[in-house]
DNA sequence: GTAATCCTTGACGCCGACGTCAAGGCAACG
DNA sequence: CGTTGCCTTGACGTCGGCGTCAAGGATTAC
């Protein structure tokens, strides 16, 4: 099949598909006319790479996995150096969803911080019981 | 002060605060000679947009608070457009943290079952008794 | 005088993973 | 014969937030 085809079978664009060609992760053989030309194994590692993407693997990290496969291996993560991808992608994971945690927490807490601010002053606008001057606090709403 | 002692006692550049400058976000006065002044209200300013740019915040999302400081009120979260930053920052999170956290659980089931394999394999490698056929588990390795 | 240090503007570089446009080739269809 | 549709290579654009370099002006220190 050619670059086309095969783009729409793995749901990508011809683009991707010369750029895993230029980075040398998806070469691909060349017909007459000087076509790229792809067969079905093609297709699994061209699905391994998307896969992997969708996972928000870079295209780097995807490298073993398709040398894996076009070694002759069943899957893509049946060779050690995928497997350690998997496992520095944990750690990542684990250290990126840690600190979004924290900062959310963060935000969180000055979220609450600042409309607990905002209601006392909403109270203290209510109450026409004398206000003692409340210093500068004008044009809040413009 | 100049340039570079603010830039200094934010813990920043000199770039950093011609960026902020370029972008209408921070626009400074200028001496006799043309060079930037700033104040310590500007350096406040600068200090919040350097904590939200910590938390992660992109700078445009900053420009509400800087412009609640800016209005004359004491926090940069004292704005209703500050809150709903905050608001809309911690939804982009929770769906973030979700997704993050599907992807990390689906890698981990990926690097289990794919460790379970080269494990099953092992085994058969090292028995050498005659091992029951093993229903259509062929040419694992090749 | 001159070296060091600060400042100015302008412009290009960077990162990843492509998108998009240009100019052209070759084949099949009507 | 022209049109459509696929393909080719090459090259520039995108996004954000600056880093880095170039060329020059001004002040202060020695």
């Amino acid at each position: 099949m050619r670059i086309g085809e095969l783009a729409a079978r793995a749901g990508t664009t011809t683009r991707a598909l010369r750029y895993y060609e230029s980075r040398g992760l998806l070469p691909a053989r060349r017909d007459v006319h000087g076509h790229r030309t792809y067969d079905e194994r093609d297709l699994k590692l061209l699905t391994q790479i998307r896969t992997l993407r969708d996972f928000g693997f870079d295209l780097e990290e995807t490298r073993p996995f398709v040398e894996c496969l076009r070694a002759g291996h069943p899957e893509g993560d049946s060779c050690p150096a995928s497997l350690a991808v998997y496992r520095r992608k944990l750690d990542e994971l684990d250290v990126l969803i840690g600190e979004l945690r924290a900062v959310r927490a963060r935000v969180g807490t000055q979220l609450a911080r600042a409309e607990r601010a905002r209601n006392e002053l909403a109270v203290e606008a209510l109450l026409p019981g004398g206000p003692e001057p409340r210093c500068e606090l004008g044009g809040q709403e413009q």
